[in-house]
DNA sequence: GCAAAAGTGTTGTCCTTACACCCATGC
DNA sequence: GCATGGGTGTAAGGACAACACTTTTGC
């Protein structure tokens, strides 16, 4: 026989009475401490970074934590995320989106804090890092250690919803400059899915997706034959992109 | 030029000290009410459904609800929608996944109220409801209406969801009973991601992943040929399934 | 015997993969 | 001239879409 006394004082109202002040009702819910965390990453020497700070806190002396912040009363939770972005990178206009929430009550060491992760991609190379307290910079995300809270399963889990997410969208291009060429494009491919591909299937592939604008110029500075740059064009991938995946598993 | 005045006092120790009491830095957090809210999804008659209740609250009598309830200090997330889940249905051992985190500041009525939605998939048909206050039953998610809070929103991005994941993974099974004919199976997919399929293919494509372990038996009480019963074998599937998605969007 | 759905196979098309050669540039 | 990667094409195999007929059962 399943145990139903422990149904939520929260979750019925008494005798069927409709609850007239619901400020009242909101008031006697339990609170817990709210916080955003970011995992930015970005791309550079071939390898996918994450942009991480020492913690403050001395129980994770000389470890490493992600950028995140309390959320204030007034803003959406993605406001949030990206108020900790720009204060720290200084960016508008990045990509941002939302990935999950952790809230394991030992997760933190001061008392139970629920987090929100949020995933931003952006181009390294565009912009300078504001604020450089706390170490402020970028680490290789295949070497990661020393990661205060539970930031180390954070990083992987948005690492797997990158993998995921950037076969089925173009989420790439935020990593790249505007200008990229193939083979920058294909290096990022296979640092973040860990894979090698094959250099003219891989084009053909771009190429066929159609929605890559030849810009006419042509990269500098390479040892060897500079290849032509290309930008992303959203409009096109709109137009054309495919509504329907087959059902594949 | 940014302005940087905004930055928390909660993202930095002040003169680059480290903190020592954690606990005192998180109770100078603010904090908030957090829920948990089920979007539970059934099948029957050949659509998908979602298990409500009508609002408790007087501004939005009449009108429906998700099945939620505010998180416990000492339980996990997905603990508090477990027990949400459990209490109402009486089952357990039932699928369960976050799917996002809703934390519009007027979300709710009350008050900030931060709630993570959880999707669920179930069997109607292997069990009674418990509970039945606040006249609990399945809707049709193609005609919800009058919906409280956010939860028109929150079902929507559960439904998109869960388009996308049944494509990419075996969760549609959760849906089934046990034993299920390939015409059911379809029609779930029919249902859900609301296209036409051609039966023929639809059979060669789940015959040639080769998951489904014919059980020897067939349908009973149809008014035409039965057709054979088949069960889903996670082991098969675990062995089979692709490793690698390919670039696709 | 009629209605309703089960069960099955083939063909053409498209997509994917594997693979090799010449070209342009920097040094 | 040599090293490095840019740029291209083709052929074979596999997956997918379109499509029609026979079989079994309930009524």
């Amino acid at each position: 026989m399943e145990d139903f006394s422990t149904i939520s004082r929260f979750t019925r109202s008494e005798n069927g009475k409709l609850i007239k002040n619901p400020r009242k009702l909101v008031s006697s819910y339990p609170t817990f401490p709210i916080t955003v965390d970011c995992a930015i990453f970005g791309f550079d020497e071939n390898e996918l970074k994450v942009l991480l700070i020492r913690s403050d806190l001395e129980v994770f002396k000389d470890q490493w934590s992600l950028l995140g912040d309390v959320i204030k009363d007034t803003e959406d939770l993605e406001e949030a995320a990206y108020r900790v972005l720009q204060q720290r990178t200084g960016m508008t206009n990045v990509f941002l989106e939302q990935v999950k929430t952790f809230g394991n009550p030992a997760r933190h060491p001061g008392g139970r804090v629920v987090t929100v992760a949020y995933c931003s991609l952006l181009n390294i190379r565009d912009h300078e890092l504001k604020i450089h307290d706390n170490e402020l910079h970028w680490h290789s995300v295949k070497s990661l250690c020393n990661m205060a809270f539970d930031h180390q399963t954070v990083i992987e889990y948005c690492n797997e919803w990158l993998k995921k997410r950037i076969q089925e969208n173009p989420l790439g291009f935020n990593l790249l400059p505007e200008k990229f060429s193939l083979r920058e494009l294909q290096h990022l491919y296979e640092a973040i899915l860990d894979v090698q591909l094959d250099r003219r299937n891989f084009r053909k592939k771009f190429f066929a997706m159609d929605f890559l604008d030849d810009v006419g110029e042509f990269e500098e500075d390479v040892p060897h034959r500079p290849g032509k740059l290309y930008k992303f064009n959203y409009e096109k991938y709109e137009k054309n992109k495919r509504k329907w995946f087959a059902i594949d598993f």
